[in-house]
DNA sequence: CAAAAAATGTTGCTTAGGCAACATACCTCC
DNA sequence: GGAGGTATGTTGCCTAAGCAACATTTTTTG
């Protein structure tokens, strides 16, 4: 697993910690590794989660079956992402997604216990995984409330002028380039795409924003 | 501040701690007590927020100015709840809502740093505490899923449904009661009273679901 | 218990936006 | 360059649900 090296230490979790103690941790946190193939399950909805991921190699997402029985995908999950870190976390909860390798994928579990507890060694470490798992929920919370406050709008415009205030706000200008498509953005709006092209259109018409492509310019 | 020690030991954050220690903590804690008249801001949005608070008296509530300048309130917050949470944990985030007492009120802070790196004389309920503030973010981060939850889906009888089957799953029953009344329902839901209303009845009609006030049977 | 107030339900009207179908622009790779 | 593919824009139609106004039920309180 030598391999993936980099991309474990560029993850949250291990953020602001050395390689050299990065490689002691692992073994006190009873890391595990596994391998899944396309489409092999890393968590089961409905599973009690006890154990944080990171995703190593390859991608995966969180998905959910609706009241219908279609599958919704909820997350994309990238190398050095967290996964399950919310479910570990509020531990009680059984998992209300399923998250699938979307292609050939390794990743790491530490059980959250020892990352909450510390190991017996007290490696001074610990403190900072803690503080790193803090910010990394922290983190989830707060891209939840992002695309809450765009979803409790009532019209299509104000979702993405929500949308895109948020945006800006985090890039510090007016003129931005989001990081979504049409399509990913009527998703994450809730709208259909032709209503957000439509309502685009309008905004652009009423002078209240320009666009091209991902470009943006707020006026 | 004596009289609102009950309050504050039931708090998330100090679940799991005596209360003597809880007393010998506040003084590491740096704990900063305000008082607050009806009306008075706690937190004003676009504030960095370095601490962490407990309501201890009265009640507040979170709101934030609409696109349109129209205020809306985004959560209560009661006696025992945490303030900024989410906010401190994330840190460098600028506040994007206003925390105001709705009447009279009084609150205990702690700088977060304090909480996450431990005082200098390391008394080992950090530990505790830390693992505390940790759930209470987790929790933070359940509730607002749960709520995207319900406002991804697009139409009013789905949002119920996914709703219902929350609270039934966390109450382990198809027998459930709901702690909201209509109208908070229709605002947590995101739809018009009214609209929730008629979509109830003819959920009921369809033999779905049955209610009377707050009570709800899921077949 | 009666009256007032609050919560919930009902219903006609209207419209934002979903849906489908097609148009245009943009990219890429042979 | 052109052929195919993908992303984006446009438009007519139609329905779910917003809105307003009123009805009924439940709760409060004097």
């Amino acid at each position: 697993m030598e391999i993936f090296f980099d991309t474990l230490s560029k993850s949250v979790l291990f953020s602001n910690i050395s390689e050299s103690e990065i490689k002691k941790m692992l073994v006190c946190l009873k890391a595990s590794y596994r391998k899944y193939s396309k489409g092999g399950m890393m968590i089961w909805e409905g599973d009690k989660v006890s154990e944080v991921g990171i995703l190593l190699y390859g991608t995966a997402r969180s998905l959910k079956n609706d009241i219908d029985g279609k599958t919704i995908i909820v997350t994309m999950i990238e190398p050095s992402n967290f996964i399950g870190i919310l479910l570990a976390c509020s531990q009680k909860r059984k998992s209300p997604v399923s998250v699938q390798a979307s292609q050939e994928a390794y990743a790491v579990f530490f059980p959250i216990e020892i990352i909450i507890e510390g190991c017996s060694k007290r490696c001074n470490c610990h403190k900072i995984l803690m503080k790193n798992l803090l910010a990394g929920i922290a983190e989830k919370a707060m891209v939840l409330h992002d695309r809450n406050d765009c979803l409790i709008k009532s019209s299509v415009r104000e979702k993405i002028m929500t949308y895109l205030l948020t945006v800006s706000k985090d890039q510090g200008s007016k003129k931005i380039s989001i990081p979504l498509d049409r399509s990913s953005m009527a998703e994450y709006l809730n709208v259909e795409r032709s209503s957000l092209s439509r309502e685009l259109s309008k905004m652009k018409r009423d002078g209240l924003i320009n666009y091209k492509k991902n470009y943006f310019v707020i006026f």
